[in-house]
DNA sequence: ACAAGAGAGTTGACGCGACAACTCACCTGA
DNA sequence: TCAGGTGAGTTGTCGCGTCAACTCTCTTGT
């Protein structure tokens, strides 16, 4: 038993130390691009993702479901997140099939106003704090290490979902 | 005012991809070592944070204040986790300095257990996960975007706490 | 000495997120 | 036909995190 424990060697100090700039640096920009939503469009992060994923849907209607799986959220989530957004007004639950009970989701007058200021004020920012910094260099180690991360943790066979980039 | 929007120009499709896949990632890495505090060690990552912090102080003691400062967590924030690690029993409010009020807060026997294991596994779980995976190129532009990040979000004059490699 | 203020901490309210338990409509099958 | 299962959503509970408001002690000014 004392002889099984390899597998735990502690990290050099410069690991720590990369290992800490990493994720403040990653903490600062979530937050800074939140709070740039959050000031200029009254919007989360959060709430900013639901509507997209809707603005982007035919119809700007979907299931709870399709929702679910286009944000890769859990559903339970989900459904307290529209909740939510049904309280502020900017979604609303709509009938949804033939059948009982089924409920559909779609924006309101509200929520297609908030979405279109926020796309472009969000992809701003993103520029602003994020591309405006980046090599080409960085981009690309970027890209291949997100490949590599995602398809280790989360193997998937096909590709991305592509509406998540709300975030 | 028509002529002034240049400032805003919306994402290209590639970049979108790359903010995507980027923040994926980075969502799937801090998920996966999260659950495995939670798993290995039953304690979240705001706890982790809180009993490495405290671990490191000389005599294991700290004042609210300075953890904070340590943190970089606004006082509520360590105000709340505190109350709810104190709930159950990682650390203790104490009395701290001569003056009447001023709380100091410091490790339980079972927050001085629970630290030195999680911070075998944590570290295990980091190389596992992130550092394994990384190249040397890889490394040195993450390295090199996580200063200029932080150097423009919160340029600070002085360097980093270190503590917060907690996270 | 006493009112005013400054620092340090706490508290309350609320949104976000995870997990588990529940409801409801719809199959399916003996 | 009706018991049981299944899939879709919802609800409750709790930890995390932010903002604003509050308390308490110590300091300062007149």
């Amino acid at each position: 038993m004392i002889s099984a424990m390899a597998e735990t060697r502690t990290l050099e100090p410069e690991e720590w130390e990369l290992w800490d700039s990493w994720m403040r640096a990653q903490r600062l920009l979530v937050r800074e691009l939140e709070r740039g939503l959050q000031r200029d469009c009254g919007i989360s992060k959060a709430e900013f993702s639901v509507l997209v994923t809707l603005w982007q849907a035919p119809g700007r209607e979907m299931r709870v479901g399709e929702l679910s799986e286009s944000l890769d959220w859990a559903k339970s989530r989900v459904s307290h997140q529209l909740t939510r957004m049904e309280n502020r007004g900017f979604v609303e639950r709509t009938p949804y099939g033939a059948d009982g009970r089924r409920a559909g989701i779609g924006l309101t007058d509200q929520g297609r106003r908030a979405v279109q200021s926020a796309i472009l004020v969000h992809a701003g920012n993103i520029r602003r704090y994020f591309f405006d910094s980046l090599t080409p260099q960085q981009a690309a180690e970027f890209r291949a290490w997100s490949g590599q991360m995602i398809e280790r943790i989360e193997p998937r066979p096909s590709e991305s979902t592509g509406d998540d980039a709300a975030q």
